[in-house]
DNA sequence: TCGTTAGTTCGACGGTTATCGTACTACGAA
DNA sequence: TTCGTAGTACGATAACCGTCGAACTAACGA
């Protein structure tokens, strides 16, 4: 069994102008909405996104590696988790905030 | 004497998208946390800016038409405030968390 | 009235980014 | 080992966005 966890920055790391502009785009503030659903993570490819398998991977790059999301691999599948703690650490509310947006 | 507040959006036509969006970029988050300390609006021509006025402009008119702040006219000048009321009550803790970021 | 000051608007330019299709990799099952 | 599935990487394209300078508007003061 091998599970590895993609490259994601540490806290320290982490920029809020990234978190922001990775939060600002509709298809990704989607996916943020489900995986904030899921306590468990998610295998994004099950999501129903109105874009191509490719461009979805794009995205999930944008959220990893400004921080918002972490992934890990299981089997060919790819578990994302939202970075909650993490994010409540550094901004406080930020997140909660977002999510409280009727959509 | 004459003072107009300039177009903005009401509170329930803020899109969540178009805030962080607006908060994602450098130059704007740097006026926001300005505005953040001037509880009575600056003058946002005071600021020190990296770039030139006719950007400067372009910033304040998107954080205006996306609802992150208020401008009203005085004179030659135009003070703008931060819309804290109401994105606190449409996304409360959104804008402490992003403020609370060490720049 | 004339100039000065604060700010906006417009057009252009260049860099960024969202999107796609195709090719590729990795893992699991038959 | 071979095939199918999940997902990534790459290259191309089109749209978007930040930036600037120049021209314009509006208000105040001399």
């Amino acid at each position: 069994m091998s599970s590895k966890v993609l490259p994601q920055p540490e806290p320290g790391e982490i920029r809020v102008e990234a978190v922001l502009q990775a939060l600002g785009e509709p298809v990704r503030l989607t996916i943020v909405r489900a995986l904030a659903d899921a306590p468990d993570g998610i295998c994004c490819g099950e999501l129903e996104l109105p874009v191509t398998a490719s461009t979805r991977a794009h995205h999930l790059k944008i959220l990893r590696e400004s921080g918002v999301i972490s992934t890990h691999t299981d089997g060919t599948r790819r578990i994302s988790l939202l970075r909650r703690e993490d994010l409540e650490k550094l901004y406080p509310g930020l997140l909660t905030g977002v999510l409280s947006a009727k959509q």
